[in-house]
DNA sequence: CCAAAAGTGTTCATGGTACACCCATGG
DNA sequence: CCATGGGTGTACCATGAACACTTTTGG
């Protein structure tokens, strides 16, 4: 029988909710139970294969709605993991598995946070089992690239609604880069990249001051791809 | 009869030499004409369909060896590009290819360069031809990672044998990135960043002051791919 | 001595960090 | 009134850009 290599795409998708102790936000991902052999009942990342007329991102895009529903507010190409020896399948070992992993960013309303079922659940990025495959190495990639964009890109909005405080975006570039961030010179970071507009709205309620909102500024992208913008 | 998906490796390939007219530094890529259907007797990347047990950057590297007999001095995931239609072709259109890119540095001596055939050729890289595919979009690419890299890694020496001058790795940085540097900081930066190692040799020969030759700092990795290194 | 590149010193602008301080709201 | 986060001002420091200047070779 000759050898065959499968071709499959998997996302990493990340949001932002309250962690159930502290009630801070923290970062979460959905995973799914494999249904199959191998690794079958072990959590891995949503995914599956390439579809015959189907675009790379756009399977990516497929697999985030299938598990949650969701649209993504950011997606990227992460990597194409191909080692021979990855999909460690003692049943057919002549077969292997090249994925072109994708990850992703959405905005976590209450909604969608009900689609948890038997076979999907989202997990602390901090605490997540040990996953099929090579999949915990593939989720720690994912991780260093979004603390790496958070730093000179504009994907945390992605993580927010349409408008949001100085204090909110703060929150996500704290969470994400875990570390603690000078409100002060942080608005004048924010306010000086041009990313973001204010509006003429504020957020009240607090027992403080209240917050200009702004909104995110759409004619800048999200993060700079070079030559692949749009691709 | 069933759909099918190919799964390909191809691999951008950068050198520096000498730009026939100028005789200043140049960048150089070669590329390998088809030999068959689709895009017959067009100029295309090295590359390949991913052997049955081969790992994926093993791919790009024999690629590399096959067409150039170099080994590369860093090699790198470009993108995997998996566009339906980006085939185009017509006559098997049910049939579709997904291409794992690499792009590697190669450090290009005289020997190598004998290396040319009929279906082998370098070209200038402001001065490719209209390749294969969508093979001219991907060179632009990797010309947009690679000019990046050059600015926040040390991906430079990959370019240059053991020892250099100081000069000559800013050419090469000025090559690159198009535009001239100060050398009086340029020299600073590279001292300060411990990224090169000062020798006791000089070179000599020059109608002026020998310069310090320098060689490249081992213990620190030519790029920083954060958990991926070494995969 | 001159030309040319190697190498050093100094100044200035910019951007980030630390931190003091005032503002506006709810309770 | 107080507590709390929103928001402003300012001093300091590190980094990089600009550029004058000295050093060492070959011719």
């Amino acid at each position: 029988m000759a050898a065959s290599i499968t071709l499959a795409v998997s996302t990493v998708i990340f949001a932002l909710r309250p962690h159930p102790d502290t009630g801070h936000l923290a970062l979460w991902l959905p995973l799914v139970r494999r249904i199959r052999s191998p690794h079958k009942g072990q959590w891995a990342l949503p995914g599956g294969p390439l579809r015959a007329d189907e675009d790379l991102a756009a399977s990516a895009a497929r697999n985030l709605r299938d598990t949650t529903a969701l649209t993504p507010r950011y997606l990227e190409q992460l990597f194409a993991f191909g080692r021979p020896d990855r999909s460690d399948n003692r049943v057919a070992p002549e077969n292997r598995t090249v994925s072109i992993v994708y990850w992703a960013l959405v905005h976590a309303d209450v909604a969608s946070a009900g689609v948890e079922s038997d076979n999907v659940h989202w997990f602390l990025a901090e605490d997540v089992p040990t996953l099929a495959f090579d999949h915990n190495q593939i989720i720690e990639y994912a991780l260093w690239r979004l603390r790496n964009k958070m730093e000179y890109s504009r994907i945390a909005t992605a993580f927010l609604g349409e408008t949001f405080t100085l204090s909110e975006l703060r929150e996500v570039h704290e969470v994400v880069l875990e570390r603690t961030l000078d409100p002060a010179n942080f608005r004048r970071q924010i306010e000086t990249s041009g990313d973001v507009i204010a509006t003429d709205e504020f957020r009240m309620g607090g027992r403080h001051r209240p917050a200009r909102l702004y909104r995110h500024n759409h004619s800048i992208e999200l993060a700079d791809n070079g030559p692949l913008t749009g691709r």
